[in-house]
DNA sequence: GCAAATTGGTATGGAGTCTTACCAGTTTAA
DNA sequence: TTAAACTGGTAAGACTCCATACCAATTTGC
């Protein structure tokens, strides 16, 4: 018979929230190892289970399938590093443009390089999954461009930038920044200092913004 | 009974060689189309032989897997790109680093975009699809960071630039010009023009290279 | 203690794919 | 004309994977 508190009960010691949550996070942590290591696509759900230790019954409780989960994890990291990013920005003295454009870019790397494999998934396994990831992804992108294209009309606006039309500057700033982050993460580079990373993306954000196109 | 010249035995008023070759195209064509639209790894070989009129068997005659026909369209687009841009460079006028950093980008720009679907492949459909093709991804984007690279060190020896280590600068720019070239063929996009794009692209590497990050 | 809830594991059906093999028909060259 | 070469289509076997269903075992609350 159905108990009204069904919800509440506990099994190992665990209420059925706590349960659901310790899965989901077996299940993120064994994903982000798994696509980083040997890609999404080459990934299976059995494996993801078989890593995360639970069967193939929760996983489809807690995500209804494996692109759902990819999903999640983008967001995970890039929504982290993109409010990283804004966080620092509002911090920061409005009047000081590189010292504002250190502090959004520091913080959006150091997020997102943070964990190599967060970042491998963001940048790399993301990328030409499906119409609906694709679309999801393009519009991130599309977030972290408009940050930077509001902070460049902030800065018109006081007269420390030229009036004019950002858009491309920040859909390519979005391209370099994210240039630097992927490298940053390949293996194979010689792993260069965060530091060295950001003052080059602070440098080239300074420069794309303060100067006009001839 | 086997005779000698089996080779060159005409079919259809075709030769071997030339059989093969407008299978191939007809192959590319196909996969052009099909990788652009429905993505690479939704798309069957079976559907691709459907597309191109041809059997699965000659398929496999041309390409040994899915994958290797791939990595022909991607360096089809991809070299030639580079190709273009490095052969714009060594057309400029050495002494003038604005008109060779537009020419060489221009040419870039034009070889990438003329073809939506090829960018498309070039920049999104290619990623992460296996460890293989993502290590001869990472290695065509290094060539082209590395033509960036050499000519910021040639006009550092000429007194036209500072003199520093240009690798994560390269490495910028790179990611600056695939972000614009991928904004440029999504369709969602107001449609910018070449000459708009290149000259941001051009402004950007020109400030990149000129001043050093502080 | 016992019924209900929950678990992990296993099994299963169905779909999709790759890759090779075969076949009947067409075209060629001699 | 005829044998050989070549063709497109189809089939088939072997995989892999998804998604669901089932089951025996464990744990819980009462």
């Amino acid at each position: 018979m159905k108990v009204n508190n069904a919800e509440n009960r506990r099994y190992r010691s665990r209420t059925t929230a706590e349960r659901r949550t310790e899965r989901r996070d077996k299940l993120i942590e064994a994903a982000t190892e798994a696509f980083a290591s040997d890609g999404y696509s080459n990934t299976s759900i059995e494996q993801l289970c078989s890593m995360a230790g639970i069967s193939a019954r929760n996983f489809y409780e807690e995500f209804g399938s494996k692109e759902e989960l990819l999903h999640t994890l983008y967001d995970d990291i890039n929504v982290r590093a993109i409010e990283a990013a804004a966080s620092a920005l509002a911090k920061a003295d409005p009047l000081d443009f590189k010292t504002r454009a250190r502090a959004g870019v520091t913080a959006y790397l150091k997020t997102m390089t943070a964990d190599r494999r967060m970042a491998r998934i963001a940048h790399i396994e993301s990328v030409g999954v499906s119409a609906a990831m694709e679309a999801h992804r393009q519009a991130a992108l599309n977030v972290f461009a408009s940050l930077i294209k509001q902070e460049a009309n902030r800065l018109a606006k006081i007269k420390l930038a030229p009036k004019r039309d950002f858009s491309l500057t920040a859909i390519a700033l979005v391209g370099a920044i994210r240039g630097l982050a992927v490298a940053s993460v390949t293996p194979g580079d010689k792993p260069q200092s965060l530091e060295k990373i950001a003052a080059e993306a602070t440098h080239l954000i300074v420069a794309a913004i303060l100067q006009s196109p001839a």
